[in-house]
DNA sequence: AGTGCGATTGACT
DNA sequence: GTCAATCGCACTA
Protein backbone atom coordinates (compact mmCIF):
# COMPACT_ATOMS: atom_id res chain seq x y z
CA UNK A 1 0.00 0.00 0.00
CA UNK A 2 1.51 3.45 -0.90
CA UNK A 3 0.17 6.94 0.83
CA UNK A 4 0.51 9.63 -1.66
CA UNK A 5 -0.43 13.03 -1.68
CA UNK A 6 -2.98 12.88 -4.13
CA UNK A 7 -4.43 9.51 -2.23
CA UNK A 8 -3.90 5.68 -1.51
CA UNK A 9 -2.57 3.64 -4.25
CA UNK A 10 -2.68 -0.42 -3.02
CA UNK A 11 -1.91 -3.44 -5.23
CA UNK A 12 -2.23 -6.64 -4.37
CA UNK A 13 1.37 -8.91 -4.88
CA UNK A 14 1.29 -11.42 -7.57
CA UNK A 15 4.94 -11.91 -8.63
CA UNK A 16 8.25 -12.20 -6.61
CA UNK A 17 11.12 -13.57 -6.76
CA UNK A 18 13.63 -14.71 -3.64
CA UNK A 19 17.28 -13.96 -3.54
CA UNK A 20 18.73 -16.42 -0.70
CA UNK A 21 21.50 -16.19 1.67
CA UNK A 22 24.67 -17.73 0.09
CA UNK A 23 22.70 -16.96 -3.99
CA UNK A 24 25.52 -15.98 -6.40
CA UNK A 25 22.56 -14.05 -8.13
CA UNK A 26 21.88 -11.94 -5.03
CA UNK A 27 22.91 -8.11 -4.73
CA UNK A 28 24.30 -9.44 -0.93
CA UNK A 29 26.59 -11.87 -2.28
CA UNK A 30 29.61 -10.08 -1.94
CA UNK A 31 28.72 -8.76 1.46
CA UNK A 32 27.13 -5.44 2.59
CA UNK A 33 28.00 -2.30 0.27
CA UNK A 34 26.32 1.17 0.74
CA UNK A 35 24.09 0.25 -2.20
CA UNK A 36 22.59 -3.30 -0.19
CA UNK A 37 22.64 -2.83 3.00
CA UNK A 38 18.90 -2.43 3.96
CA UNK A 39 19.01 -5.91 2.06
CA UNK A 40 20.99 -6.86 5.90
CA UNK A 41 18.20 -4.83 7.55
CA UNK A 42 15.78 -7.02 10.06
CA UNK A 43 13.46 -8.89 7.51
CA UNK A 44 10.24 -6.44 6.26
CA UNK A 45 12.47 -3.77 5.16
CA UNK A 46 12.91 -1.87 1.90
CA UNK A 47 15.62 -2.61 -0.55
CA UNK A 48 15.00 0.12 -3.69
CA UNK A 49 17.73 0.54 -5.84
CA UNK A 50 18.11 1.47 -9.54
CA UNK A 51 18.51 -0.71 -12.02
CA UNK A 52 19.61 0.08 -16.19
CA UNK A 53 19.77 4.13 -14.65
CA UNK A 54 16.05 3.64 -16.07
CA UNK A 55 13.77 1.25 -13.42
CA UNK A 56 13.62 0.99 -9.74
CA UNK A 57 13.21 -2.11 -7.88
CA UNK A 58 11.39 -3.07 -4.50
CA UNK A 59 12.30 -5.59 -2.67
CA UNK A 60 11.86 -6.70 0.86
CA UNK A 61 14.39 -8.02 3.06
CA UNK A 62 13.81 -11.47 4.48
CA UNK A 63 16.36 -12.63 7.08
CA UNK A 64 17.48 -11.30 10.43
CA UNK A 65 20.23 -8.14 11.38
CA UNK A 66 22.89 -8.46 9.62
CA UNK A 67 22.19 -11.31 7.31
CA UNK A 68 21.51 -10.45 3.36
CA UNK A 69 18.86 -11.91 1.65
CA UNK A 70 15.46 -10.47 0.02
CA UNK A 71 12.22 -11.30 -1.63
CA UNK A 72 11.90 -9.18 -5.38
CA UNK A 73 8.39 -7.84 -5.94
CA UNK A 74 7.77 -7.94 -9.76
CA UNK A 75 4.16 -7.31 -10.52
CA UNK A 76 1.08 -6.20 -8.78
CA UNK A 77 -2.40 -6.14 -9.25
CA UNK A 78 -3.55 -2.70 -9.42
CA UNK A 79 -6.62 -2.59 -6.51
CA UNK A 80 -7.22 1.13 -5.47
CA UNK A 81 -5.49 4.44 -7.00
CA UNK A 82 -5.79 3.05 -10.70
CA UNK A 83 -6.30 7.16 -12.36
CA UNK A 84 -3.04 7.88 -9.94
CA UNK A 85 -1.32 4.70 -11.19
CA UNK A 86 -2.14 6.15 -14.69
CA UNK A 87 -1.12 9.12 -14.28
CA UNK A 88 2.40 8.08 -12.84
CA UNK A 89 2.88 5.83 -15.75
CA UNK A 90 1.44 8.19 -18.64
CA UNK A 91 -0.09 5.57 -19.88
CA UNK A 92 -4.05 4.20 -19.86
CA UNK A 93 -3.70 0.33 -20.30
CA UNK A 94 -4.28 -1.12 -16.58
CA UNK A 95 -2.69 -4.24 -17.36
CA UNK A 96 0.78 -2.61 -18.24
CA UNK A 97 0.58 -0.11 -14.87
CA UNK A 98 2.37 -2.64 -12.61
CA UNK A 99 3.43 -5.79 -14.71
CA UNK A 100 6.77 -5.89 -13.76
CA UNK A 101 9.26 -4.18 -11.58
CA UNK A 102 10.30 -1.24 -12.73
CA UNK A 103 6.36 -1.04 -13.70
CA UNK A 104 5.23 -1.20 -10.58
CA UNK A 105 7.43 1.29 -8.51
CA UNK A 106 6.87 4.02 -11.45
CA UNK A 107 3.47 3.11 -10.92
CA UNK A 108 3.85 3.53 -7.11
CA UNK A 109 6.19 6.58 -7.26
CA UNK A 110 8.88 4.35 -5.64
CA UNK A 111 12.53 5.89 -5.55
CA UNK A 112 15.71 5.93 -3.57
CA UNK A 113 14.12 7.74 -0.88
CA UNK A 114 12.31 4.65 0.29
CA UNK A 115 14.90 2.53 0.72
CA UNK A 116 15.23 1.34 4.32
CA UNK A 117 11.62 2.10 5.38
CA UNK A 118 9.83 -0.47 7.52
CA UNK A 119 6.89 -1.94 5.57
CA UNK A 120 5.74 -3.55 8.46
CA UNK A 121 4.48 -0.21 9.75
CA UNK A 122 2.06 1.71 8.53
CA UNK A 123 3.59 4.82 6.49
CA UNK A 124 3.88 5.73 2.97
CA UNK A 125 4.64 2.36 1.82
CA UNK A 126 3.74 -0.44 4.14
CA UNK A 127 2.39 -4.31 3.53
CA UNK A 128 -0.81 -4.47 4.56
CA UNK A 129 -2.83 -8.07 4.45
CA UNK A 130 -5.50 -8.96 1.84
CA UNK A 131 -8.61 -10.54 2.08
CA UNK A 132 -8.06 -13.37 -1.02
CA UNK A 133 -9.02 -16.68 -1.85
CA UNK A 134 -5.18 -18.68 -1.65
CA UNK A 135 -4.41 -18.64 -5.52
CA UNK A 136 -2.45 -21.90 -7.02
CA UNK A 137 1.31 -20.78 -7.00
CA UNK A 138 3.49 -20.74 -10.25
CA UNK A 139 7.23 -21.39 -9.74
CA UNK A 140 10.01 -20.93 -12.43
CA UNK A 141 13.41 -19.91 -13.31
CA UNK A 142 14.29 -15.98 -12.16
CA UNK A 143 14.47 -13.42 -15.03
CA UNK A 144 17.24 -11.49 -16.54
CA UNK A 145 19.72 -12.57 -14.40
CA UNK A 146 23.19 -14.25 -15.76
CA UNK A 147 24.56 -15.64 -12.23
CA UNK A 148 22.66 -18.91 -10.41
CA UNK A 149 20.19 -18.49 -13.55
CA UNK A 150 18.30 -22.09 -12.84
CA UNK A 151 16.92 -21.80 -9.44
CA UNK A 152 13.09 -22.30 -9.36
CA UNK A 153 13.02 -19.28 -6.99
CA UNK A 154 10.13 -16.92 -9.05
CA UNK A 155 6.88 -17.47 -8.08
CA UNK A 156 3.85 -15.61 -9.12
CA UNK A 157 -0.10 -16.27 -8.79
CA UNK A 158 -1.02 -18.84 -11.98
CA UNK A 159 -3.05 -17.80 -14.07
CA UNK A 160 -3.15 -13.99 -12.97
CA UNK A 161 -3.00 -11.45 -15.96
CA UNK A 162 -0.76 -9.11 -14.16
CA UNK A 163 2.42 -11.73 -13.93
CA UNK A 164 5.21 -10.19 -16.16
CA UNK A 165 6.67 -12.86 -18.61
CA UNK A 166 5.77 -16.78 -18.16
CA UNK A 167 2.65 -17.61 -16.50
CA UNK A 168 2.16 -21.19 -17.27
CA UNK A 169 5.13 -23.55 -15.02
CA UNK A 170 2.84 -24.02 -12.57
CA UNK A 171 4.39 -26.58 -9.44
CA UNK A 172 1.65 -27.53 -6.80
C1' DA B 1 39.24 9.61 -10.59
C1' DG B 2 38.02 6.49 -14.28
C1' DT B 3 35.61 2.43 -16.00
C1' DG B 4 32.00 -0.93 -16.77
C1' DC B 5 27.69 -2.81 -15.88
C1' DG B 6 23.01 -4.22 -14.75
C1' DA B 7 17.13 -8.47 -10.67
C1' DT B 8 14.32 -3.24 -17.23
C1' DT B 9 11.63 -0.83 -20.27
C1' DG B 10 9.93 1.27 -24.46
C1' DA B 11 10.66 2.21 -29.14
C1' DC B 12 11.55 0.41 -33.32
C1' DT B 13 12.89 -3.10 -37.74
C1' DG C 1 12.74 -10.09 -33.04
C1' DT C 2 16.73 -6.03 -31.83
C1' DC C 3 18.59 -2.20 -29.28
C1' DA C 4 19.62 2.10 -26.76
C1' DA C 5 18.61 4.93 -22.66
C1' DT C 6 20.76 6.33 -18.27
C1' DC C 7 22.89 6.53 -13.57
C1' DG C 8 24.24 4.84 -9.02
C1' DC C 9 27.65 2.32 -7.54
C1' DA C 10 31.14 -1.39 -7.17
C1' DC C 11 35.48 -2.03 -8.55
C1' DT C 12 40.28 -0.86 -9.77
C1' DA C 13 44.16 2.12 -9.15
Amino acid sequence: MRELSEGVVTGRIVETEAYVVGDAAGHAYRGMTRRNRSLFLERGHAYVYLAYGTSYMLNVSSETPGIGAGVLIRALEPLEGIPIMKRNRGIERVRDLTRGPGRLAAALRIDLNLDGLDLCQKGTLWLGHGNHEPGRIGRSKRIGITRNPDRLLRFFLYGNPFVSGPRALSIR
